[in-house]
RNA sequence: GCACAGGUGGCCGAGCGGUUAAUGGCAGCAGACUGUAAAUCUGCCGCUCCUUGGAGCUACGGAGGUUCGAAUCCUCCCCUGUGCACCA
């Protein structure tokens, strides 16, 4: 099988990152195990599909299994499609709302497709962990159940706030911990990995393999990285996510938004910048020598190379520079859209309203927010502030729309 | 099942028969300021329509009802929490 490297490198590797690791005398055990008898170990992550698209945030853990995929180990990418079907509680203040079987398949499809930007596809064993948790009955799941107490339920953080709040916890929520945990005995995993915030379901994993007469995996948490507000985690549903599939001048334009405190936080979790020149530049930027600007842009330009290319990535840069430092209204590399002429009806002097403009072309909502915005002086077209309500528009079939600072080119056919 | 307390705009949370899409906070958006931001200040923050200003419509768990008038009162239903559920 594969050549392992000596234990204490491969620990150096995959302590770097991590939030905490229950216990590295275990791993550390575990690994030279491993190196005497050539088997590599099994390294467990799962992924609960609940949103369609994985964000940044998914990516600090996925690099971490890289780190173990690529030191020889065997990741195991799970995907929770079975667990979905429960949704995990953790942070949650309420109950998820459960997805129908066809939204789970198609959000773990979109799983599987976009996780293999980060990990090998040959090297990655992925399963679905309906394969098992399908199959119990209802008799393995009470005993599974008597495996824990209601105290030890309610000491989870997510569920005492809860409690404490008198607000519902459903009854199937207790049973997350279980199934994630059996999915470590079904899969019979050396190593899992999860967010910290996944440290009692992880936990819990141990507890049932010892019962199971396993060895208990080893438990690595990787920090969870704050969202685009510097302040809650990063999640697609309070919308402060950058999606890995994004379009390169999105990711971009969402990463120069940071806050520069935030910035420090995502070279260290999500580039593979060594710590020490990191420090560095965190030194220059204190000194004066480099301008946290520039650092900014750095990072962005790092991260989306590495998701779509280095070519992409400049030219994100050159747009979002022409999009933001530049104030004169460039149409280039903007993003167009078509607008059918019928949609947006003329007055007798044949004017067209500007409000129906930017709802056609996705910069507002409604009418009546695009009305509210063009009184705030936020709307430009074709460079030029705007503050009537109708604007002639005679044969110009492309203009260029500007609200606040996303613009997009219209043609009007 | 019984009793009690609740269900208000993206979230939290006032209002408890009579100005107003409904105080306030958070989030969001815009303007100013900057180095893109952040911080700060200011404005906006249901929808539709009409060329600055207006007009209309829809909203306070759901359905009915009382009333000139309801988020506010009544009835039923749904949902949540708490307590009780052997003696009671």
């Amino acid at each position: 099988m594969a050549n392992f490297l000596p234990v204490d490198e491969q620990l150096d590797l995959l302590q770097k990152g991590a939030a905490e690791i229950i216990r590295v005398s275990d791993l550390r055990e575990r690994l030279e195990q491993s190196l005497r008898n050539g088997e590599p170990l099994r390294v467990k992550a799962g992924f609960d599909p609940t949103a369609p698209d994985l964000h940044l945030g998914h990516t600090v853990l996925m690099r971490k299994l890289k780190h173990f995929q690529d030191l020889g180990h065997q990741v195991v990418f799970l995907v929770g499609d079975y667990t979905s079907l429960i949704g995990d509680p953790t942070g949650r203040n309420v109950t998820r709302k459960p997805l129908t079987r066809e939204q789970i398949d198609q959000n773990a499809r979109t799983y599987t497709d976009q996780v293999f930007r980060i990990l090998d596809r040959d090297r990655t064993e992925v399963r679905f962990n309906s394969e098992w948790l399908g199959k119990l009955t209802f008799e393995d799941i009470i005993r599974l159940a008597a495996k824990f107490t209601v105290s030890q339920m309610l000491e989870r953080a997510e569920f005492h706030a809860r409690f404490q709040k008198e607000q519902p916890i459903s009854l199937h929520e207790m049973l997350y911990p279980l199934a994630q945990g059996y999915d470590s005995v079904a899969l019979r995993a050396d190593v899992e990995l999860g967010g910290t915030d996944q440290k009692f379901n992880l936990l819990a994993g141990r507890e049932l393999q010892r019962d199971f007469g396993q060895q208990p995996q080893i438990v690595l948490m990787t920090p969870i990285i704050e969202g685009l507000d510097g302040v809650q985690k990063m999640s697609k549903s309070l919308n402060n996510a950058i999606g890995i599939h994004e379009p390169a001048p999105e990711m971009y334009g969402k990463l120069m938004s940071i806050s520069d405190d935030l910035m420090w936080r995502y070279w260290e979790l999500l580039t593979d910048l060594r710590q020490s020149e990191i420090d560095q530049m965190k030194a220059d930027v204190a000194s004066g020598a480099l301008h946290p600007m520039d650092a900014k842009k750095r990072l962005a330009r790092t991260i989306v190379s590495g998701f779509h290319s280095e070519e992409a990535a400049r030219a994100a840069d050159e747009t979002w520079a022409r999009q933001f430092q530049q104030k004169a209204d460039d149409v280039e590399g903007l993003e167009e859209v078509r607008i059918a002429a019928a949609d947006l009806g003329r007055d007798a002097e044949g004017r067209v309203r500007v409000s129906k403009l930017l709802t056609a072309s996705g910069l507002a909502a409604s009418a009546s927010e695009a009305d509210r915005k063009i009184k705030e002086g936020a709307v430009r077209v074709e460079g030029e502030v705007v503050r009537q309500s109708h604007i002639p528009l005679n044969h110009a079939s492309r203009l260029s729309l500007r609200v606040g600072k996303r613009a997009k080119v219209v043609l009007i056919k």
